[in-house]
DNA sequence: CACTCAGACT
């Protein structure tokens, strides 16, 4: 074979390849007596441009003539499949790269952006540094790209006085090096600095904009950011998208969705998923879900962002039914369970009750992060095993994994749900002195809660006395929990005084001391805190139960007569009732009639939000199936009592969630072990 | 240049 006959069949291949005709290219390639660099370097290219990684991977590895050409063509195929935003495929690229330098080919300035690129993805902090060590060194001449590429790098992993160095270093600076800086300090709070260079660009493209609007948006100036969004001259997608993501964050859904429904054509997948994250950060979750099937009605494709809030969204509602709906749309359309999703569908499970489905798939992710291990310790807390939550802990650190504060919230969380008192103690003491991290006001409010709980009621208010924070609601509040379960009224009521002068528009207080009062027969004062709660013009928070049937989320407050099938359930709550009655049950009535929790404001048939929902549960899903409830705030004694006798006269599961714990109820018993 | 995940008490 001549020079020239190769030379043919190389462009010829490409030409092939080029055409979709891979299979013809490969013919003639592997027909070629004699192939240089040139012949395997497009073989490979072919593969890549229709996408299969494996034989172009596959050629590459046995090209006996590798060039620097050849490196760049299997990086950049791997970059164009979208193949390196994967942290795996990340981590195999790395030893890809070293082993080029190792084979002494020097990498052009377009590979090494790409991986100086990753770098910022990933937050390869280590990596990232001394590859620009690397470039130093080789004297790139500057190459605009790959300075930027540094930059962006370098304010992605919070290094902004390196990021400001390789921006002042560089020559010359484009709308794009510019652009990057700005979006640079507006990461870190240096709006004046932003707005600065923003005013002295002579070029502005729709980036530069774009970035002042999320910049704007970001320190919480809505008005601004809409100011330069009106003002900008070349309004694209990601305007938009930047400017709904700028209402959702401030909670204006209202002009979020007037600007969802107004962009046009221009609307795509971000545009959703914007909408739908929005949804869920104001709490929206049943409309989040709502948009989602609107979403799939336009046929617009969901991602793994998508995904992520929806699970998100399911995990608040507890709606499980939907979630693993979800789940097997995740597998079925092949998304990428990273590490986001991964724990997006970890606590979607935790929070749903099937602890067997979170770890699942906690043990089959393969890259693990502090978040993944609070959700599976924090979930085991909810659901009252902590002694496996703590074994989880230990695992963790075996794992090299670092403990964070939110760590040691799950972990004393756990000992606290389960009445680990001395283990409990144990974690606080070790928290600084072993594992060096610091306790902050929330795992002081851990122990009160955990020494409170187990009528060790001096010792938490010796804690909160000694602790080096001043002590706020959340602690106080805690201790006269602890106070109503152990019916010490007089340090109930010193403790309510505390909490009245540090937040005088909590109406839960008033109603925490009334029942504190009302335990004990003190109905005169039950009134008076009646006539505070009233005085003070204060509301507490309504109870509001939600039960799941075929992938519908019913919610339910006490005394709300809305839902469609309202008078059936009153009916049926009067039968639990005659039943309850026949097995010996009688209601606290004194507690009940005195009581001033909004719930019980209503008439005759009135119950708490949970036995509506369950009372719907009874009767719409199926014999065999449990249960799952969800409660916004603690269940009452009552109703856990009334649960508990439900699951045996019905022969039902029943599981619910309230805003502390996972109860599960089978044959009149609970899971908590009446300790919560 | 835009969109994603966790926590004590009520």
């Amino acid at each position: 074979m001549s020079q020239k006959d190769i030379v043919a069949c190389n462009v010829m291949i490409s030409v092939l390849g080029k055409n979709g005709f891979v299979e013809d290219a490969r013919g003639l390639f592997d027909s070629m007596v004699e192939k240089d660099s040139y012949s395997w370097n497009s073989m490979v290219s072919c593969y890549f441009k229709m996408g299969d990684v494996e034989s172009a991977r596959f050629l590459f590895d046995r090209n006996p003539v590798k060039n620097e050409v050849s490196w760049n063509v299997l990086i950049d195929g791997y970059s164009k499949l979208g193949y390196l935003s994967n942290a795996d495929n990340f981590r195999d690229f790395v030893s890809l790269y070293n082993e080029m330098r190792w084979s002494g080919v020097c990498p052009s300035e377009s590979v090494l952006s790409l991986i100086v690129q990753c770098c910022a993805g990933f937050c390869a902090t280590g990596l990232g540094k001394a590859l620009h060590c690397e470039i130093f060194k080789w004297n790139f001449g500057y190459d605009v790209v790959l300075q930027t590429g540094l930059l962006d790098f370098y304010a992605k992993v919070g290094d902004l006085s390196s990021a400001k160095r390789v921006y002042d270093e560089m020559p010359c600076k484009d709308v794009v090096a510019n652009n990057a800086m700005i979006s640079a300090l507006s990461k870190n709070g240096l709006i004046k600095e932003a707005q600065s260079l923003f005013e002295s660009m002579t070029e502005k493209n729709s980036a530069t904009w774009n970035s002042m609007i999320t910049c704007y948006s970001k320190m919480g100036d809505i008005h601004t950011a809409r100011f330069i969004f009106d003002s900008s001259p070349s309004k694209d997608v990601v305007s938009w998208n930047a400017m709904i993501d700028g209402y959702c964050k401030a909670g204006q859904l209202y002009y979020a969705e007037e600007l969802f429904n107004n962009i046009g054509y221009m609307r795509n997948s971000v545009t959703w998923n914007t909408m739908i994250t929005g949804f869920v950060q104001c709490k929206e979750f049943q409309r989040a879900l709502h948009l989602f099937d609107n979403m799939q009605a336009e046929r617009v494709k969901p991602t793994e962002v998508t995904m992520v809030s929806l699970l998100s969204a399911c995990a608040h509602l507890g709606a499980l039914d939907m979630g693993e709906w979800i789940h097997s749309y995740i597998k079925k359309n092949k998304l990428k369970i990273d590490v986001i999703l991964g724990n997006a569908l970890i606590d979607m499970y935790c929070k749903c009750g099937k602890i067997s489905s979170a770890l699942d798939v906690f043990h089959k992710l393969q890259v693990k992060n502090i978040y993944c291990w609070n959700s599976i310790i924090m979930g085991l807390a909810m659901h009252g095993y902590g002694n496996e939550a703590i074994n989880y802990f230990h695992n963790m650190i075996k794992e090299g994994v670092h403990p964070d504060g939110v760590n040691f919230v799950g972990l004393l969380c756990a000992c606290s749900h389960s009445g680990l008192i001395s283990e409990g103690k144990m974690y606080f003491s070790q928290m600084q002195s072993v594992y060096g991290v610091e306790p902050g006001i929330e795992h002081y409010g851990c122990m009160v809660d955990l020494l409170g709980r187990s009528g060790q009621l001096l010792e938490a208010l010796e804690l909160i006395n000694s602790m080096p924070f001043k002590a706020n609601a959340v602690v106080w509040g805690s201790l006269l929990r602890s106070c109503h379960i152990h019916k010490d009224t007089k340090l109930g009521e010193q403790v309510t005084q505390r909490l009245l002068e540090l937040d005088q528009h909590d109406g839960g207080n008033y109603v925490f001391l009334s029942n504190l009062y009302a335990s004990l027969g003190r109905w005169k004062d039950v009134d008076k805190c009646r006539k505070l709660l009233i005085e003070s013009g204060v509301r507490k928070e309504p109870g509001l139960s939600s039960v799941e049937v075929d992938n519908v989320v019913h919610e339910f407050v006490a005394g709300d007569s809305s839902h469609p099938q309202f008078s059936q359930i009153n009916a049926f709550l009067v039968d639990i009732g005659k039943k309850l009655k026949d097995a010996g049950y009688e209601a606290d009535t004194g507690s009940v009639l005195h009581d001033i929790d909004d719930e019980d404001k209503e008439g005759s048939v009135s119950y708490h939000s949970e036995r509506i929902a369950v009372a719907f549960g009874l009767m719409s899903i199926p014999l065999g199936k449990e249960i799952r409830v969800v409660k916004n705030l603690r269940t009452c004694d009552d109703c856990h009592t009334v649960m508990k006798l439900i699951s045996r006269i019905y022969n039902r599961e029943i599981i619910m969630r309230d805003r502390n714990r996972f109860h599960h109820f089978k044959d009149g018993i609970c899971s908590c072990k009446d300790y919560w």
